[in-house]
DNA sequence: AGGCGCTCTCAGCATTCGCTGACCATACAG
DNA sequence: CTGTATGGTCAGCGAATGCTGAGAGCGCCT
């Protein structure tokens, strides 16, 4: 799962923040100060940054012009109170993605950083969203597929399993990048699972399961995609 | 890509949006009055414009009303202070797609842009305002709703909910989706209402609602409506 | 202004779904 | 031929979803 930053140097709202993108599912690193802010931003790379404004030491406009600056992909959410965006030019001028004003909702806050983080994340769709490759066809905007006409259902991990497979096709894939990149850092299957899954695929969109065309085996080492046509 | 015309005369926040629309990937022009900006559209015919109503020399109405007698299929999305949005009609009366007011989030500006190009540029989604699939029949002018040809009474939410399925037929969205586009940027439910607005439509809408045909449920993915006919 | 009705929201429970990892059988490499 | 890696099956369990009911906010009518 994704990791979020929280610069902020008011021990509760450290607190509040931590327990609330713990429970959302998020990696949660604090900091208390800009400086410190700043060098985790660069070093961890978190999908998101909540910045609090009113800092100790260096001012928070700069932390969040920095950061901006250092990688301008990393979507911030300032926090702020009121009578500091009377000006909402400084907000712009900061680049930060959106604000939320004291005092805020939990709730509120978590939707904007999440909807943040997903504007960023958006365009992932490298290939096309509908792709064929023998007699299978794939339609990642439907979530439909079908081998030889007919529809096939796939399960949420199955579509992002084949997902990978196509976007990294004619390539041998080891199951430890498999479980890094599909599964994600957080969660901590076995090998087995890997196995488990492609053969799910297998079954539901080779012709021959037991003589797998697209999904192959590279013994001890991984798997390869082909496409076939 | 795209490309976005600013008609704003503060060079701060002309500064601002550019960079902020150029790291999303559009062509950024900067008019500093409406004269030019007018000029620019003509010209330029940008995929969206963000007009800023308060402008040196010619009123930022007027600017919009020209604009949109002249190409009505642009969307503008007007930037404006509290107090000149008072009145909502007002807006409509100069053809705006949409507004934000000052303060505005950055974030919020830049989905609010991209909706209203959406919004023209998919024929698909401006799709009539009346539609029938299977035994359900809807008008989106006269807000009349049917099963089975007995009226059926939606509230507000549910029909908005209702025209966003419709315009995204055919393909998965996701529940943070829905509350982005159908909820707004002002309220902050759960992912766990949209599941019970869903329900509802099923309920009004589904001749077996425990057997949804056309609400179809994408276990771990989100929503999808099927027209069917 | 006060009462009434509507509906949105959310908590909680019931249920379904499918991921996970055990197991055994089989294929491959040395 | 032997050891290891992979194919395949199955049950348990956690997570996602369906559904109900209560509370709160809001507009409308009196």
């Amino acid at each position: 799962m994704s990791t979020i930053l929280v610069v902020e140097d008011d021990p509760r709202i450290q607190k509040a923040l931590h327990r609330q993108f713990t429970t959302e599912g998020y990696t949660v690193h604090v900091a208390g100060d800009g400086a410190e802010g700043l060098a985790t931003c660069k070093t961890l790379k978190p999908a998101g940054v909540v910045l609090d404004l009113m800092l100790p030491g260096m001012p928070g406009r700069d932390v969040c012009k920095s950061i901006k600056s250092w990688s301008p992909n990393t979507p911030v959410v300032v926090l702020s109170a009121v009578s500091e965006v009377a000006d909402k030019v400084l907000l712009l001028e900061l680049g930060a993605d959106d604000y939320v004003t004291k005092p805020f909702s939990p709730r509120e806050l978590m939707a904007r950083v999440q909807a943040a983080i997903r504007r960023t994340q958006k365009p992932t769709g490298s290939t096309s969203n509908q792709v064929s490759f023998g007699c299978i066809t794939a339609d990642f905007s439907a979530m439909e597929f079908s081998k030889d006409g007919a529809p096939v259902v796939l399960t949420a991990n199955e579509i992002k399993l084949l997902r990978y497979f196509i976007d990294h096709a004619e390539r041998v894939i080891t199951r430890e990048e498999l479980l890094n990149d599909v599964w994600g850092y957080t969660s901590y299957p076995t090998t087995r699972t890997v196995d488990n899954q492609v053969m799910k695929l297998r079954q539901k969109l080779e012709a021959d399961p037991a003589k797998p065309v697209h999904f192959r085996t590279m013994h001890g080492i991984g798997y390869k995609f082909v496409g076939g046509s």
